[in-house]
DNA sequence: CGCTACCTTGACGCGAATCAAGCGGCGTGG
DNA sequence: CCACGCCGCTTGATTCGCGTCAAGGTAGCG
């Protein structure tokens, strides 16, 4: 297959950029081992964090589609092993194919409907619903770990909260406030899910 | 054209709904004349104005693209025509034409990064910075009427309150607060910018 | 072993939501 | 043509969620 000639492996150690925001892409990349997070500084240089992206998942495809800079950094959430993809070589690809066009175009209107959900989200519930929430949607993208309660991810306090637009200390607070009402286990960075009923109720229900 | 024989239009008086969120969709509409917004309702049925459109511009793409239901409505802001294109119609073009793929692509990766920083703005501004902003955003998508100072847009508290992501009160004490600190002026629906500078300066600037 | 980075917990204050009351414009009907 | 009622807006009072500040605590790492 062309692509393997087209294509080059990196290891990013976690914390490590794999692209920052207002650069110019020139390829895109694909994760083949670990975890990343996809990043954007207000203007006050907070981050908040976007997305999520896993093994099999592909990064920067919009910048490079639409041709702008990068509106976002992309940081290793772990050790991991990411494929480049020369911007010429994807192109290229795209234009002589119409089915992966066609699927390009499904991931692009997928991602756009689940960030208008998230700002939806964000604008009308609380941050306690959202903690919850939150949690939810980490189970959902890493999945558990081999006991079927911790969700495989390791995420830090920092994080978390960027993750549900808060500040560090409410996301503490939350999150203990959880494990005292049995709802989650933690283990460091490691969450753990006791109770994912008490953990959707809390999400959706206002009052 | 083919496309002539493809479309019809329709009129819509304000308020009233071109698509519904979570039916699906038949079709995409292009609005020929008028003002429309966009909107999700949250759990509790408050809505969250996701995006406007006006003139010229095409809704409901994504949906029709990625095959799912509205995850959105689109509502008449003013009275306004707005053709209709059948999916079939259009999902025929757009496999034969690569150009228009390839535009379609872009359109739907600048809608996400809008989005997405329209997330980290929401989870990092104060709402008085988020006033300020949507201000000069709509002066941004509407433009101004031939005074050059009100901007061309009829909205309502409600709506601009559920543009910023705050409650109605806030929003109408915000704006008289900018009243009275003369940077805008406001007349019943409409709003005239007397002070660029300070609007910018009070969207961006933290403390 | 100590340093640093990150987390936890408490106290406090502010910003914004909610509640409540009154206003004003507008359409309807008498 | 005016009175009435409705709807959306304004403004004030109150409440409360959450951010910020501050003071330790803990764990990983050189």
């Amino acid at each position: 297959m062309k692509l393997a000639m087209n294509k080059s492996c990196n290891l990013f150690k976690r914390g490590q950029y794999i692209f920052h925001e207002s650069t110019y892409p020139h390829g895109l990349f694909c994760i083949n081992r670990g975890k990343i997070k996809v990043v954007q500084s207000g203007e006050t240089g907070k981050e908040q964090i976007i997305r999520f992206g896993k093994e099999g998942d592909v990064l920067g495809y919009e910048s490079l589609l639409s041709g702008e800079k990068y509106s976002c950094s992309a940081v290793a959430l772990e050790d991991s092993s990411v494929c480049f993809i020369s911007r010429s070589f994807f192109l290229d690809l795209v234009a002589h194919n119409t089915k992966l066009a066609t699927q390009l175009v499904i991931l692009l209107a997928n991602d756009l409907r689940k960030a208008e959900e998230k700002l939806t989200g964000l604008a009308q519930k609380t941050v306690r619903e959202r903690t919850a929430e939150a949690i939810l949607f980490l189970k959902e993208i890493f999945g558990y770990e081999t006991d079927n309660i911790t969700i495989n991810i390791n995420i830090s306090r920092e994080e978390f909260a960027s993750l549900i637009g808060a500040a560090r200390e409410t996301a503490t607070r939350l999150l203990s406030e959880f494990k005292d009402d049995g709802i989650v286990e933690l283990y460091g960075k490691k969450i753990r899910i006791l109770n994912t009923h008490k953990l959707i109720q809390t999400a959706n229900v206002r009052i």
